[in-house]
DNA sequence: ACGGTATATACCTTAATACGTATATAACAC
DNA sequence: GTGTTATATACGTATTAAGGTATATACCGT
């Protein structure tokens, strides 16, 4: 993949949110979209041009659409995800963006669900790469 | 400044060119335009779209306008701009304008001008920051 | 002053991007 | 099957960007 390309990928706010949020871990589009409090459209919309690019990749869990960093990232990529965490570190809405998703991450823990609603639904199911 | 912007200044094949070929030196405008193999007026507008967003300072030289990294980057544009000279390290076309500019710069130093053209016409000048 | 070289800008066209509204698809619960 | 939730896509619009042609500006040499 072209060095451009992956620049192209971060140069947009939201989606650089995305890539903060996915650093470490794996979420769904409704937890990014709440986290970040954007419209879906537009979450899911950046999420899609981040997949064409190979910046993330995806799973399906039940309902819904797993996204997470790729596991055998490019050099360059891998190179430039590691800078942009350096980054995001001195940048607020990045750290208020962690902040919100560590909150709502223990609150779903307490009330249960493997996903976003409020009602758990699936049981737990394992976490295999599918993609 | 922004980090989406420093991202919109590297997501150009061309702007890439011309930050690996300022690593470390100054360059004027025909320089550039000759190792690239640009039209100058592509060369200039990129020039132009990267001081306009600070990632490259200039000073007056004669006739020529010099150009160069700024000497006191922000911590994410160094960042950034440190990771990229990694990147391009392995990616040919990068490699290739270093040669280019490496032969250039030593013909140059051979038939004496400062700059651009064959003729020498300017005495040597000191190398102040002028801006 | 004039002519020449170096660089920048104006203007145009085309393509890409970002965002919104509305709608489609996928998986589930019943 | 129907209804619901989660996610994706189609389509329209406004903005931005990239490249080209032509022209302007800046500096020099005479």
């Amino acid at each position: 993949m072209k060095l451009t390309q992956i620049y192209q990928c971060l140069c947009d706010q939201t989606r650089l949110r995305i890539l903060n949020l996915l650093h470490g871990r794996e979420l769904c589009v409704c937890h990014i979209q709440e986290i970040l409090g954007e419209p879906q459209v537009k979450i899911s919309k950046h999420l899609a041009y981040l997949r064409a690019h190979g910046l993330v990749a995806t799973r399906r869990e039940a309902n819904w659409v797993v996204y997470r960093l790729p596991e055998r990232p490019s050099r360059d990529l891998s190179a430039n995800l590691a800078c942009l965490q350096d980054c995001v570190r001195e940048i607020p809405v990045f750290g208020r963006d962690s902040a919100r998703l560590t909150r709502l991450k223990a609150k779903f823990e307490v009330s249960s669900p493997i996903c976003c609603t409020t009602k758990a639904r699936i049981p737990q199911s394992s976490h295999r790469k599918v993609e």
